[in-house]
DNA sequence: TAAGCGTGGCA
DNA sequence: TTGCCAAGCTT
């Protein structure tokens, strides 16, 4: 993507008309497409970052009735945030969401400039971008995933698309021809994407007889569309191994908050510890905690993936006597309902959940 | 610059 | 089943 190539910028002239006309019969009704509320639209923002839509949309419903305006979010507490976004993953998001709650009701309201955004925490180019454009009709272009890969397919370019240079210069591309009407600037990031995310899509193969554009497309017209875009390979994910224990007392089960910070940062989980360990090997463990075994229920294994390391883990469910370490939370189940314990659980957390509703 | 940071859907 | 990776940001 060469800002100074003529042909491109020829080409990316004629892209604009098209793709709003496109847009404006073919858009999916999404509910942050039908306010300019930069809090409702902010909100949008942040759940979507690596985020499909199907999975946000239950999500942002619920997380705008419990926190309606920014007041409310500035104001609540850190157990009921995390709770809102449980399973949603990325949870540094829903911290920094709250944190720049509170810069922005200190500053008195919403900035309503690229660099203004920029300095909120959680939000980066693209988010300034997409809000500036969306909530204040600013010319930011916000180049995603989606624009990456229909402006390298679009344009025929090869570059790495995850090299920050590569995203800088389709940035520069775009803020040559977006539009200049209002109307049309607070659409035409929204427009880009949806083009991304329902015709030019991932992992597929593009729809090109669906698309407003492809009579432009460089791609297209060499054959090159399905190989784009170039991104350099990720590195291999590490595999840990744990043993989960499901403690069971006096018709509680015991939880314990993770660590402030790194993976699932200050999110509950059940208490575990490393390695695989047979029957004895976790009876001593339990029993090292200060808690003494009653009964052994059942074993329980999963796995489950992240982005950068696997867990595979072994559980065991057992009766305990004891008090063991402080910071065990012995929960019932209205406690654990009201507690955030990570996707990464799941298979716990249903065992968990069955035995405390049988007692 | 590279690595850490979640989850679930789909080919 | 496995791997890819989605409306990215932070350090």
């Amino acid at each position: 993507m060469k800002q100074t190539d003529s042909t491109t910028e020829n080409l990316l002239r004629t892209l604009p008309e098209p793709l709003l006309g496109w847009y404006r019969e073919n858009a999916r009704d999404l509910p942050w497409r039908h306010t300019e509320d930069p809090y409702r639209i902010w909100v949008s923002e942040i759940m979507l970052q690596q985020t499909r839509v199907a999975a946000v949309l239950g999500y942002y419903a619920r997380f705008l009735a419990v926190f309606p305006t920014v007041e409310a979010l500035a104001e609540t507490d850190e157990e009921l945030l995390m709770k809102l976004w449980e399973g949603l993953g990325y949870y540094s998001r829903a911290r920094n969401l709250q944190k720049a709650a509170r810069e922005i009701t200190a500053l008195g309201g919403f900035p309503d400039t690229y660099d203004g955004l920029l300095a909120l925490p959680g939000i980066g180019d693209y988010t300034a971008s997409a809000i500036a454009a969306a909530a204040f009709g600013r010319r930011e272009p916000a180049v995603d995933g989606n624009v990456l890969r229909v402006m390298t397919r679009l344009t025929d370019c090869h570059d790495d698309i995850s090299d920050p240079k590569t995203k800088r210069a389709v940035r520069a591309a775009l803020a040559e021809v977006m539009p200049e009407e209002p109307a049309d600037i607070r659409i035409f990031n929204q427009a880009m994407m949806e083009l991304g995310a329902t015709v030019c899509g991932p992992n597929t193969a593009p729809r090109c007889d669906d698309c407003p554009v492809s009579g432009l497309c460089l791609g297209r017209q060499r054959g090159t569309a399905e190989t784009l875009p170039v991104k350099k390979t990720k590195k291999e994910r590490r595999v840990e191994e744990k043993t989960v224990l499901l403690l069971k007392r006096d018709g509680k089960i015991a939880l314990r908050k993770r660590p402030k910070t790194g993976l699932l940062a200050g999110l509950w989980e059940f208490p575990n510890v490393e390695g695989t360990l047979d029957e004895t090997a976790a009876g001593a463990a339990v029993e090292a905690m200060g808690l003494s075994v009653i009964d052994w229920q059942s074993r329980l294994t999963a796995k489950h993936i992240f982005t950068h390391v696997e867990w595979h883990m072994t559980g065991y469910a057992l009766t305990v006597r004891g008090d063991g370490p402080a910071e065990l939370e012995w929960v019932d189940a209205a406690g654990l309902a009201a507690r955030s314990v990570p996707s990464a659980f799941a298979r716990y957390y249903e065992e968990a959940k069955r035995e405390l509703e049988m007692k």
